[in-house]
DNA sequence: CCGCATCCCTATAGATACTG
DNA sequence: CAGTATCTATAGGGATGCGG
């Protein structure tokens, strides 16, 4: 049995409230590596070059899963394996990490996705659109 | 003397670089309090109804400052008392709280900013360049 | 062995009281 | 006004466990 972990919500403001489910380091990352990597189990996630621990990784996906954001089945191939897919809600997120994307690419010593800034550049909003399209009809196949 | 925090990089992920510093429930609601409600005091953030420790508050401004998305300086009215204003680099932020304030509106059971929603939907582009252009206006001045 | 969860211990976040 | 000091709670890293 697992304890919900619900969302302590500190005000009204729509921010704050963002920032209470997604302050952390490590669920955003979680929803990019679904996303933008089409992964879909526990070990593909552990995987990811941010090393995030056991413990985290299975907070997190409780997390995400008990408030909706990702949704949790038996993988058909594998009954003892589960495969997390994106729900709606969790694709909503979309935007701003494609923001925080941009961002990053700008500042970050390291760089950024060159090929995804040239295409957000031209037209941003087309593309969340069709990036969110894609999403969508991925987790209806 | 202050240590100035240096911002650990888990890897080349522009995202995980906007989390690496942002991934927290408080820096960005000092962004907010600038942007949004015009603050530049110490004091004024403090009175956010999130509730900020004071300890946090110092922390995260001198992690903002150090890393240069707030300037501070002296006030002309009162020499005890330090102005917080956005630098370039801080106001490049905005996309990325606008689209949490978009996806908070939608989702947080407290509603959301309906102004703002209205406005943000009928051309969120111009509305990001245009509240852009009037932060930078305001610390020109 | 793999996928997933739990335990334990340390490091950091954060609340409250206090100070220059 | 603008912080520090001190103390406690929580996040997180790494090892370990357990079932297929």
């Amino acid at each position: 049995m697992k304890k919900a972990k619900e969302i302590l919500q500190r005000s009204d403001c729509p921010i704050s409230y963002t920032l209470d489910f997604f302050g952390d380091k490590w669920t955003l990352l979680i929803l990019r590596d679904m996303m933008f990597d089409g992964k879909t189990s526990y070990g593909e996630f552990l995987q990811s070059k941010e090393k995030i621990a056991t413990n985290i990784l299975a907070d997190r996906l409780g997390a995400l899963e008990s408030n909706g954001f990702v949704s949790k089945t038996v993988s058909p191939e594998n009954k003892s394996k589960f495969v997390y897919t994106l729900t709606e809600k969790g694709i909503a997120l979309l935007p701003v990490i494609l923001e925080m994307t941009i961002w990053g690419s700008k500042f970050s010593p390291a760089g950024g996705n060159k090929e995804l800034l040239k295409v957000l550049k031209s037209d941003k909003e087309k593309t969340i659109k069709d990036f969110t399209k894609l999403l969508k009809k991925r987790i209806q196949a």
